[in-house]
DNA sequence: TAGGCCATCTGGTCCT
DNA sequence: AGGACCAGATGGCCTA
C-alpha cells in the first residue's frame, strides 16, 4: 500500500523512535495495524483473579491524622495513616489500574501500522508513532 | 556491563 | 472518607 509505505518512510520513523529503523528496514516487512493480532504484554501480567476476589471490606479503616506541615496550597496537610491491609488493597487497585492502562496501550499498538520486526513497540514508541500516524492521516484528509 | 523498558510498591494529591 | 491518579524509587529482565 503506497500510502502506508510513504507513512513508514525512514524520515517519519526518525521522528517516532530512537530505534534506527533504517537499518532494520531490509529485514522487515510493512504491516497493517495489528487489529486482529493479540498480545498480552508478553504474558507478563499475573493472574488478576485474586484481585477480583480480594475482600476490600476488610481493608476499611478510619485511621487519619493531620500533620502540622502545610501543603503547597496552604491547606493543612492531611496525612492518611494507612494499615498494612489498606496498603495491600491500594497496591492491588494500582496493579489493576496499570493493567487497564496497558490494555489500552495494546489496543493502540494494534491500531497503528508497524514493521513486523521481532520487537514489539514500547509504550513511548507507540505514543510517538500514533501521533505521527494521526498527523499523517489528517494531512491526507486535508489534501483530498 | 550499561542502558532501556517494565512491573510493582509507595506516599502525596485530587476528586467524588 | 476513600478511591483514582500520579510520580518517584527500586529491582528484574533483556539486548547491544
Amino acid at each position: 500500500m503506497d500510502m502506508q509505505k510513504s507513512f513508514l518512510s525512514p524520515a517519519m520513523f526518525d521522528l517516532v523512535s530512537d530505534v534506527d529503523f533504517i537499518e532494520m528496514m531490509p529485514n522487515t516487512s510493512v504491516m497493517a495495524p495489528m487489529e486482529t493480532q493479540s498480545t498480552d504484554c508478553n504474558g507478563l501480567y499475573q493472574d488478576l483473579t485474586s484481585i477480583h476476589e480480594f475482600d476490600i471490606s476488610t481493608a476499611r479503616s478510619n485511621d487519619f491524622c493531620t500533620s502540622p506541615v502545610s501543603a503547597s496550597s496552604g491547606k493543612p496537610k492531611r496525612t492518611r495513616v494507612i494499615s498494612s491491609i489498606q496498603r495491600q488493597a491500594a497496591n492491588i487497585r494500582e496493579r489493576k489500574r496499570m493493567f487497564s492502562l496497558n490494555e489500552a496501550f495494546d489496543r493502540l499498538r494494534r491500531k497503528v501500522p508497524s514493521f513486523a520486526y521481532e520487537k514489539r513497540l514500547s509504550r513511548i514508541e507507540t505514543l510517538r508513532l500514533a501521533i505521527v500516524y494521526i498527523s499523517f492521516m489528517t494531512d491526507i484528509l486535508k489534501n483530498s
